[in-house]
This record gives C-alpha cells, sequence and structure tokens, in this order.
RNA sequence: GCGGGUGUGGUGAAAUGGCAGACACACUAGACUUAGGAUCUAGUGCCGUGAGGCAUGGGGGUUCGAGUCCCUCCACCCGCACCA
C-alpha cells in the first residue's frame, strides 16, 4: 500500500469539514490559547510559497497546544478594504466588492489546500458591513474622548464638557493648542461652533488640517506610495501639496504609553527599537528668545540645554510661520528667493545633499534670554518644519551641522568646551565638562542640563520638554473602498451620528453607515473622495420637530425652516481602521449588539502568539497597540497590549533562473560556456527548470518566439541555468505556487518542507528541489505502518532502544515548537523514522504516539494513520503523547577523553562512577598515556554526563 | 551617521560553554531493475598515502575547554535618518 496523499488529504479534508473538527467555542473550562496571524490582503496574484510560511509555524503550534489541552483560537480573515480593489475599478468598472469575494474565494482555496485549522465560522472581512459597523462605533468612542495627561488615560468627553462648564480648562492642558485656556464664564458664553471647535482641540479621533498629493491632471489626492519620484506613478503628472481638512487620531498622545510597554512584551529586540525610533523621544527643553525690536519670539526645542552659552546664531524652517514677520526690509528679498529655492527642492533632492550647506540670513536678531547678547537669526532647510518647534538654537561648537553652517556663513563660533573643541570639528561627544558659560563652567553635561533648566525657568524662559518624532496618524482618505465616516456636518460642524441631533433620524443615528453604490469610481469634486459625487447620499434633511432634547442647538428655527441641512462625511477610513482591532472580533464574531462581549474578550483576552512581517512595524502594529490602549481606558476591554508574543517570519525569497541568448541570434548558451559568447541574460520561468536544469520542451513552448530556438549544452548534454535570489514577484518569472507543490508532493510534505528551510525568523530562498527529501521521509514513515499488502504494525513490546527514540523524539518536538524551532523537530521526526526503520519497528506502542505526535506539522497522514490504528474520533482531539524520562535515562555514557581539551579517545563509564575511580582509570588507559607524552598530571576535570579532560 | 541583525561545507542548515558540520539537498560509487526522476548500501569540510594536522568572517582575551562569553576590526542584510 502506497502513501496516496492526495487521497488521503481529500478524505480527511472532508471529514473535517463535515464534522467540523475545528470549531472553536468561548468554553472557559480550558486553559485558553490564541494563536493569531496577521490576515492578508486578498490580492489579484493569490498565494505565493512565500506567503503560508507564518501560517504554517502558526497552525503547528495551534495544534500542539490544543493536543496540550488548550482550548486554542487560531482565526483567519481578510484585510478587505485598500487601494488595489479600487484601482482596478478604476480601471476596469468591476466593482471591488466583486473583485474582493472574487479574491478572496481563491485565498480561501489555496490556504484550505494547505490544511490549515482555522475556525472559518469566526472569519473576519474588514469590508463586511457587519464587521466595519464596530469600526464605526470605535471610532465614535475615539471621537467622543479626550486624553487626560494627569491620568493619562482617555476619558469620555462628556467629563471634559461638566469640567469645562464648572472651571474651564483650568489644569487641563488642551493638546491641540498649549496656549488656550478659558475659564468657565467664557466656556459657557461660547457659540455653538466654539465649543464644538474647542472640543474638537482635545478629542483623540479630531478634525484637522494636512497637508495631502494632490494631482491636477488626474484630478484626485494620491497616496505617497502613488507619487514616485516626485510625480504620479500613474502617468507621470506632476503633484503638489494640498491641504485638506482630514480626521486625525492622536496617537501622539499615547507615545509615551507606547514606548513604556514595550519592556512588557515579548518582541524581537529590532521590532521594539523600531517602533521606538518611530516615535522618537528626545528630552531637553524648549527656550524662548525674544526677538529684538519687536513682539515677536522665538520658541527653539533643544536637547542640549546646557550648551546655551554656546549659542551663536538661531536657526527656523524656510517655512516657519515667523520667517516672513521678522525679516527686515534689507533682507526681504533674498530670503523670499531663499524660501522659493526651498519649494522646488524635491523631498529626494534634500535627502540626497545632506551635505550641502544653504542658508539665508533674515537681517533680524534675537536676544540671548540668560546673556542678552544679540544673536542673528537665519533660515536654513536643514531645519524642518515638522520637527520639534521648527526652530533651533544653534551650538556651532557642539554640533556637526551647526559647524559646518558657521564655517560656510563666516559666523564666529563661541568656544564652550576648552581643549576638546578645535576649531576644526564640532566637539558633539556627550563627555567631559562645559566651560566659557557664566555659572554652568565646570559642570558636567547633566549638571549643566540641571542648571540651565532651571536658570531659563527662574527667568520664564525656558522650560523641560520632551519631544516625540511621532505625528498624530492621518485617518481621512479621498477614496471610495474603505469604510465611510458615521460623521454629519451640520454649518460645516462635524457632528457624530450618534449624537442626539444627528441620530434623531433613525437612519442616520443607526451603524453602520452603509458604503453607497457608485457609478463610477472617479474622485469627487476638489480633491474628495468618490463618494462626494453622490449628491443624494451627501445631502440628508433632519427634520427639526421634537428635535430639541437637550441639545443648545438651534439651527433651523431661527430660520424659520423646519428641517436641518445636514452633508455627509465623503472621505473614508483608511486600511489600518479595520486592521487595528480585528483580533477582538475573532472572539465574538457574530455579536450583533457589541464589537465583542466583554466575556469573549476577558476569556480571550491577548493574543498569545501572533505571527506576521515585519513590515507592519510602525504601521499596524503601532495603530492596533493604540487602539487597544483606548479601549481599554474607556473600560470597553481589560488588557491595554493586543499582542503579548510576535514572532516575525523571514520572507521566502524567490531564486530567478536565467538562460542566456547568444545576441542577435535565436540560440541559448549554457550557464558554463555562456563566457565564450556575447550574451543577453533573460530570466526564465523557474518551474521550468528542474533545479538548475532547463526543461527545453516547456521552454519552447512558453513564448511563440522560443518555439524554434537552438541550444549550446553542457558537455554532458543538459541545459544549466544561472540563478539568482530576489525577491519573489510574477515580473521576476520566480514565483511557485503552493497549489503545484500540493498537488504534485500533498500538503503536508509542503508544510514540513516550508518549516525545514530553516529558522522561521530568516529570510531564505525558495528550492524546490529540495523538497524530495521531506517527501521521501513522509513515505519511510508511511512503510513503518503499511507494506506492499496492507497494514503491518504488530502488538509486541517496544524494546528499550524503541521506546528511547519515541521518548527523545516527543521531547525534542516538545521543546522545539515551544521555541519555535520548527525546522530542527522536522529533523527529529526524521532522525527518529531513520532509527526505527533501521530497528524494523512496527509496534503499535510506538508507532501510534508517533503518529500523533507529527500531527501539528502533518495533519492529514497523522490523521490517516491514527484512523488505520483503529481509532474512531479525530487524531485533533486526543492528547499529545506524555513525555516520559524514565524512557530515555541511561546508566552510562560514552564519554570523550581530551588531553588539553583535544579529544582523543573514548570510555564508558556509568553515570554514577566515583570521580576517583575515573580518574585513576582515564590515567591508566593506553591511549591516555600515550597522549600525555610523559607529562605530569595538571588537572583533571570530570564533567558528569559531558565530558573528560586531563590537563597536563 | 544611528539602531537592530547575520557571518559555520558546493547548498539549506545543526550545536543548555563540553567530540563542529546533526538532519536534508546536491554530488560520487555500488546494489536491485527493461528502465529510473522508485528503493536500498557506502562515501562526501580542507590538507595529508598515513599517523595526524587545520577549520565556524579577521585579530585579541576569559576558560581545563569557545561557533557559543568579552573586546576590537571587517563584510553583508534590515530599519531610521539634516530629528536639533
Amino acid at each position: 500500500m502506497d502513501y496516496n496523499f492526495e487521497q488521503i488529504e481529500k478524505d480527511w479534508k472532508k471529514y473535517w469539514n463535515e464534522n467540523q473538527v475545528y470549531k472553536v467555542t468561548n468554553d472557559t473550562s480550558k486553559p485558553k490559547c490564541y494563536v493569531l496571524d496577521m490576515f492578508p490582503y486578498p490580492s489579484g496574484a493569490g498565494l505565493h510559497v512565500g506567503h503560508p510560511l507564518g501560517y504554517i509555524a502558526s497552525d503547528i503550534y495551534a495544534r500542539y497546544k490544543r493536543l496540550s489541552g488548550y482550548n486554542v483560537l487560531h482565526p483567519m480573515g481578510f484585510d478587505a478594504f485598500g487601494l488595489p480593489a479600487e484601482q482596478y475599478a478604476l480601471e476596469t468598472g468591476q466593482h471591488p466588492v466583486v473583485t474582493t469575494e472574487k479574491n478572496i474565494a481563491r485565498y480561501r482555496e489555496q490556504l484550505d489546500n494547505i490544511g490549515f485549522c482555522y475556525d472559518w465560522d469566526r472569519q473576519v472581512r474588514t469590508s463586511d458591513s457587519n464587521y466595519y459597523k464596530w469600526t464605526q462605533w470605535i471610532f465614535l468612542q475615539l471621537f467622543h474622548s479626550w486624553y487626560d495627561r494627569k491620568e493619562n488615560k482617555a476619558k469620555p468627553i462628556s467629563e471634559l464638557i461638566t469640567k469645562f462648564e464648572q472651571s474651564g480648562n483650568v489644569g487641563i492642558t488642551c493638546p491641540g493648542n498649549e496656549k488656550l485656556s478659558f475659564d468657565a464664564h467664557h466656556w459657557n458664553a461660547f457659540s455653538e461652533k466654539e465649543k464644538r471647535d474647542t472640543l474638537m482641540q482635545y478629542r483623540i479621533a479630531y478634525q484637522g488640517y494636512a497637508q495631502v498629493w494632490w494631482c491636477e491632471a488626474l484630478g484626485t489626492v494620491l497616496a505617497n506610495d502613488e507619487v514616485v519620484n516626485g510625480v504620479s506613478e500613474r502617468g507621470g503628472h506632476p503633484v503638489e501639496r494640498k491641504n485638506m481638512r482630514q480626521w486625525f487620531l492622536r496617537i501622539t498622545e499615547y507615545a509615551e504609553r507606547l514606548i513604556n510597554s514595550l519592556d512588557t512584551l515579548d518582541w524581537s529586540e529590532a521590532m521594539k527599537e523600531m517602533q521606538r525610533n518611530w516615535i522618537g523621544k528626545s528630552s531637553g527643553a524648549e527656550v524662548v528668545f525674544k526677538v529684538k525690536g519687536g513682539e515677536a519670539s522665538i520658541t527653539v526645542f533643544t536637547t542640549r540645554p546646557d550648551t546655551i552659552f554656546g549659542v551663536d546664531f538661531i536657526v527656523l524652517a524656510p517655512e516657519h510661520t515667523l520667517t516672513d514677520i521678522i525679516t527686515t526690509d534689507a533682507h526681504r528679498e533674498a530670503v523670499n528667493n531663499y524660501v522659493q529655492y526651498v519649494k522646488s527642492r524635491s523631498e529626494r533632492e534634500r535627502m540626497s545633499e545632506v551635505k550641502l550647506v544653504t542658508g539665508c540670513f533674515t537681517g533680524a536678531y534675537a536676544i540671548h534670554p540668560l546673556t542678552g547678547k544679540d544673536v542673528p537669526v537665519w533660515i536654513s532647510e536643514y531645519v524642518l518644519a515638522g520637527y520639534g518647534t521648527g526652530a533651533i538654537m544653534a551650538v556651532p561648537s557642539g554640533d556637526e551641522r551647526d559647524h559646518a553652517f558657521a564655517k560656510h556663513f563666516n559666523i564666529e563660533i563661541t568656544n564652550i568646551f576648552g581643549d576638546k573643541y578645535t576649531g576644526q570639528d564640532a566637539f558633539s561627544s556627550k563627555t567631559g565638562t562645559i566651560e566659557n558659560s557664566a555659572f554652568l563652567s565646570g559642570k558636567s553635561i547633566a549638571e549643566a542640563t540641571e542648571a540651565a533648566i532651571q536658570a531659563l525657568e527662574d527667568e520664564d524662559a525656558g522650560e523641560r520638554k520632551i519631544n516625540y518624532r511621532l505625528r498624530d496618524a492621518g485617518f481621512s482618505r479621498q477614496r471610495y473602498w474603505g469604510e465611510p465616516f458615521p460623521i454629519v456636518y451640520i454649518d460645516d460642524i462635524p457632528y457624530a451620528n450618534d449624537e442626539h441631533v444627528i441620530s434623531y433620524d433613525h437612519n442616520l443615528g443607526t451603524l453602520p453607515v452603509e458604503l453607497p453604490q457608485v457609478e463610477n469610481y472617479r474622485p469627487g469634486p476638489e480633491g474628495q473622495g468618490p463618494l462626494a459625487n453622490l449628491e443624494d447620499w451627501v445631502n440628508v434633511n433632519i427634520p427639526i420637530s421634537g428635535n430639541t432634547g437637550n441639545d443648545t442647538l438651534s439651527f433651523g428655527e431661527g430660520r424659520g425652516e423646519a428641517i436641518i441641512h445636514a452633508s455627509r462625511e465623503t472621505n473614508t477610513m483608511p486600511g489600518y481602521a479595520g486592521s487595528s482591532w480585528y483580533f477582538l472580533r475573532y472572539m465574538d464574531p457574530h455579536n450583533d449588539s457589541e464589537f465583542a462581549s466583554r466575556k469573549a474578550t476577558d476569556y480571550w483576552n491577548q493574543v498569545d502568539l501572533y505571527i506576521g512581517g515585519t513590515e507592519h512595524a510602525v504601521g499596524h502594529l503601532l495603530y492596533s497597540r493604540m487602539w487597544t490602549k483606548a479601549l481599554y481606558d474607556l473600560g470597553h476591554i481589560g488588557f491595554d497590549e493586543p499582542f503579548k508574543k510576535l514572532l516575525n517570519q523571514g520572507m521566502i525569497q524567490g531564486s530567478t533562473r536565467f538562460v542566456y541568448r547568444i545576441a542577435n541570434t535565436n540560440q541559448f548558451v549554457s550557464f558554463k560556456k555562456k563566457n565564450q559568447y556575447e550574451v543577453n541574460e533573460i530570466r526564465v520561468d523557474v518551474n521550468f527548470v528542474n533545479g538548475l536544469e532547463l526543461d527545453i520542451e516547456a521552454f519552447k513552448k512558453w513564448r511563440p518566439e522560443y518555439a524554434d530556438a537552438t541550444f549550446i549544452m553542457e558537455d554532458d548534454g543538459k541545459y544549466i541555468c544561472g540563478a539568482e535570489v530576489e525577491k519573489m514577484s510574477k515580473s521576476k518569472y520566480n514565483v511557485v505556487n503552493p497549489d503545484d507543490i500540493v498537488a504534485q508532493y500533498g500538503a503536508d510534505t509542503f508544510r514540513m518542507y516550508e518549516m525545514f528551510l530553516g529558522p522561521i525568523d530568516i529570510s531564505k530562498p525558495w528550492d524546490t528541489k529540495g523538497i524530495e527529501g521531506v517527501h521521501r521521509f513522509l513515505k519511510k514513515m508511511w512503510r513503518l505502518y503499511f507494506d506492499d499488502k496492507g497494514l503491518i504494525v504488530t502488538n509486541e513490546t517496544p524494546t528499550d532502544a524503541e521506546y528511547r527514540i519515541l521518548h527523545k523524539t516527543i521531547k525534542k518536538i516538545s521543546e522545539d515548537i515551544e521555541r519555535f524551532s520548527f525546522n530542527t523537530s522536522v529533523s527529529q521526526f526524521m532522525i527518529c523514522v531513520n532509527e526505527l526503520a533501521a530497528l524494523g519497528c512496527h509496534k503499535r506502542a510506538i508507532l501510534e504516539p508517533l503518529a500523533v505526535a507529527i500531527c501539528p506539522f502533518a495533519p492529514h497522514i497523522a490523521e490517516e494513520l491514527w484512523h488505520q490504528l483503529g481509532n474512531e474520533t479525530s487524531a485533533i482531539n486526543t492528547t499529545y503523547p506524555k513525555f516520559e524520562e524514565k524512557y530515555v535515562t541511561e546508566n552510562s555514557k560514552n564519554y570523550p577523553i581530551a588531553i588539553n581539551g583535544k579529544p582523543r579517545t573514548e570510555m564508558e563509564f556509568a553515570l554514577d562512577a566515583d570521580a576517583a575511580y575515573v580518574e585513576s582509570t582515564v590515567l591508566t588507559d593506553e591511549t591516555v598515556i600515550k597522549w600525555m607524552e610523559g607529562k605530569p598530571l595538571k588537572k583533571f576535570i570530570y564533567v558528569k554526563g559531558k565530558m573528560i579532560n586531563v590537563v597536563v
């Protein structure tokens, strides 16, 4: 009976499906384990062999945990909103719903092919309205919240309103405008619009202005990815920055918590560092310089307040609002020219010409807050408008860029570092003491920093300040294929659908706000999204009769109208909206009254293992952490970090194959002979190549132009291709489809081979050739159970050696799975089968546990063997074989004997052998005596169970 | 420049400080076969006929003992970067 993987895999997939073997209940009697994959965006290209790597690893882990007695949640879904579907719709007119549906079906088929243990009943799709209903709901929670900096948590905005009514915003810093201050009297006198505008400055989901890429020729706003080299990717049209009102999430308020709680997570250091860098915390001080002879003052941010006496000039970002105000008439033309020059410089130019020193003097002087000295104010593109305050105090003796700037423009340099500053280069090292700095002289950097901040605060000219690189997250997209906002504008003031004035109208007040059908996907007017074209949808009328309630609104009434004219928000949410909380929905996917019940989220809690690529380091992983914290603050869930353990799978790269066409001919020369000719390198589909040997017939059929190609072979008559490792991609013809591999070798072989390739977190090239070894292994394992005629498993009692192999394997596999070392697990199975085969073992007491042990890796063959051995239930419902120490303990060990660290011989000793006995026996051994060369013994090292070292 | 990571046979790779190269691929020879892209056996880091010596990017150190720990240099990969 041969290993007929095709039949076996087909049969058991059907069985699992019909018997709902992978159905997961929220059964609280068992300990839980939540194993999650980053859900895919269902692209039109389908899966290649690189995609399932992480899914296979998580599937193995999930199955292992289930067999070990856990209730395991291991779901899958689709991140279905996104730009490609919309672009495709724009080109072909096919509705994204249709293409998305089609792509998902294809993905589903490919995933099912591999035999994952997902409970598809829990599937989520971000584009389903019963899912995005809750995405909109969470957005509203963020809209109705503000961040209390004192208690460091998000709170309902209603509490804030109460405070404002009682005492204004005293002591409640406004994140949108830190200078904002008003008392209760002011607040109560505010108009509706003023109140709403003020609250907007506090909300966690808020509106502000931001620049987007606008392409006049295409009449649309473009994503960063769609702008390449300063022109639109499509068509190569010019693009410009356009300021638009947009939604934001106030993630900056969470910056500190997002940094701090990284320490509690089991993520790779690289991943944590990426997040830390992205958040970019730096501490220092803000210093205020009054502008001489005017009202204005310049606030700078510095991480080195200790160098305050070394300030020789000030630099503003050219875009700084003060630039225009402080520039003197004498310098205005030069400054304008310079600002114009900076505008003309693309990001790319600025990035590639970092060393270029440019700038312009404004003619203005600022007054040094501690010395009273005049400090010239310059503008330069090396100061970025978007970071810090957009202005710096330049200390040329201590900062390389300031130094280069001072040298270039002949600005006199104050030395505050004594001998350490040579005049040649800035002394930017953070060591030693500060000199030539009044009361700071002689102090260490740390001391001087403290003293300087103190002095500045005393003078009311500055304060301690922590600055973050992180910006608030833009949450508006001028697109169609995304979640609509549950927001309606009345007199240009945004209201949430669940606010009284809106929710009075049931159609408007109920979630979800369904994404409406559109005729086409062209952008709306003035950079708005396609939804803006739907006038009937955008414009709504809300009857006012009875709509008074607690609202202070008087819309309509004063105007003698019976209805309120309102219009909907026409932007949609960004791709990361739906993926920021999907892991919560899996816990309770059919709940239509909550995003997930508290009972379900309390039970499943954090994701125990999250597997995915590093490309989401600062996007998805940061946003979902923030959403989790916000939901936690507002009391909706009981944990504030979503992913306890994160495992990043490496990329599987493509291995591209090349053929070499002799220039201007249709003749191809094999790899080793290509240097004898002038050749063109041509990528050839890797699927026509067996290892490096080209399948000439397949190649000829590939393209008509190759049909009558001729070939110069190697001396052995083969055509050998060149090879190179590249990213797996269609255009490089190196894509390998898992379906093809599964068809040829079976899903079990495919799963084990992907794991066998190497450590899960390392990138490595795909090599179809190597899969033979794993396939041979499964066939060999099969032959432990079957011969030509059928089952050959006996009920004989196993020998010690057989038990030892089994239990060594169980131990190793369990340890390896727990440390995610799946490649070594596969090796161990191979060792186990090789040894059992060598012993001719066909015993049930060994083979039945082995079938269960391999179930996480090769579930189909495991299930077949398990049933062939007479079991009725699914193998996944039994328990993982238990490791028993007694089978592997040995009472003696063959010790390597080293003389001076060099292994020279081996000797067998009982494990409890007495040290003195071992020493005397070893020292009288002939080989040992020979290698000691008559030298006296210096030291005898006997490490029980390890080795023996004789030092002479 | 800063941060993170990786360097071991022809290839993918193993190795709680304890016999480096397990397990595979590929290759070589052989067996069984009409056949082999099936199966099995043996060999396969380098030098050396051999005994033996040399080998984990280079150099140094700690240790009885280092691929593993420490220092230093080099190369490659990833992320960030005129960040004040």
